[in-house]
DNA sequence: CAGTATCCGCTACGATACTG
DNA sequence: CAGTATCGTAGCGGATACTG
């Protein structure tokens, strides 16, 4: 719907009094964040490694993309298509027939995304033994922290019954 | 939600008949999936990269990253702790002192981030432009049918007139 | 300072129905 | 087949208040 790209600046980068070596602008409003969340989005990422194997139609998207419904593919490829990462072909047949494929402005991206979904393949393991390690410390906290509570307690009534 | 499938996991990737040289599982339940999608959050990516530089207190986590609340940076840095990409360590002094910090397996992530950073800042002037250019092509084509549509409404006026 | 707890609006998303 | 339009809902994420 709205659209709020009314902001000239071509680089926001160097402003605020308090920055450091920090090579990249944090501030909410800055282009390179809304660029950055629009591509890794939820489904974005997978469109992308999709596309880059070959030019797909919208059908073969859906059935490709797990759980992705008509309107998530719809809107994501119309992000993709504006951003000029992807392009669209509609081909004047029937029934009619749309590809896919990506840009070499999207071409250049997926070099980076596979790097990404590489490096979760290879350390998904790691991943979840630190997940299990950490749910694990957090139920023994919490029953340590349970036991010391009780401790305290009848500390307490100890001593209410020793002041009578 | 449900998961009735008796998958035989370990890998996840070679399953359908209608599967292709795509090296990695598009299901919903993949765990990839969902490891990549808590990476590329909202949040998260900005963190890592932060992070990168040196550790950091909470506070200071805070007040580089604009426009983020206490509650989901807290809930941002659980996240990555559980996942085992930043540590965090107490310091027992008054005021509290709280220091973030990447893991090895957070810092091996960075370098992935920090491309996909470094490539959003290259490109963004041709996504800037890409976008605009969309835009006015939907304008154009929308101003077009619509002048189609006045056209054809008139036709059909004129042979109902004509038809009289 | 470094959080957690509570409330709540907004919108992202899925399901469904309809169009060219 | 390739979408758009409409509606209902769940949960993301912000604001505020409270704790250790």
């Amino acid at each position: 719907m709205e659209d709020g790209t009314s902001k000239s600046l071509g680089h926001c980068g160097d402003t605020d009094d308090d920055y450091d070596v920090l090579q990249w602008d944090t501030r909410e409003d800055c282009e390179v964040r809304q660029i950055l969340d629009r591509i890794a989005d939820k489904w974005s990422l997978l469109v992308i490694a999709l596309l880059d194997q070959r030019s797909l139609r919208f059908t073969e998207l859906r059935r490709k993309i797990d759980g992705i419904s008509q309107r998530m593919l719809a809107r994501t490829l119309r992000h993709l298509e504006r951003d000029g990462l992807v392009s669209r072909t509609v081909h004047p047949v029937v029934p009619p027939r749309v590809d896919y494929e990506l840009t070499p402005l999207g071409a250049s991206l997926h070099h980076t995304v596979r790097a990404l979904v590489t490096w979760t393949e290879k350390h998904q393991n790691e991943i979840a033994v630190a997940r299990s390690a950490y749910d694990v410390r957090v139920v023994v906290e919490q029953e340590a922290a349970e036991k010391e509570a009780v401790r305290r307690e009848a500390m307490a009534r100890g001593v209410l019954a020793g002041g009578r």
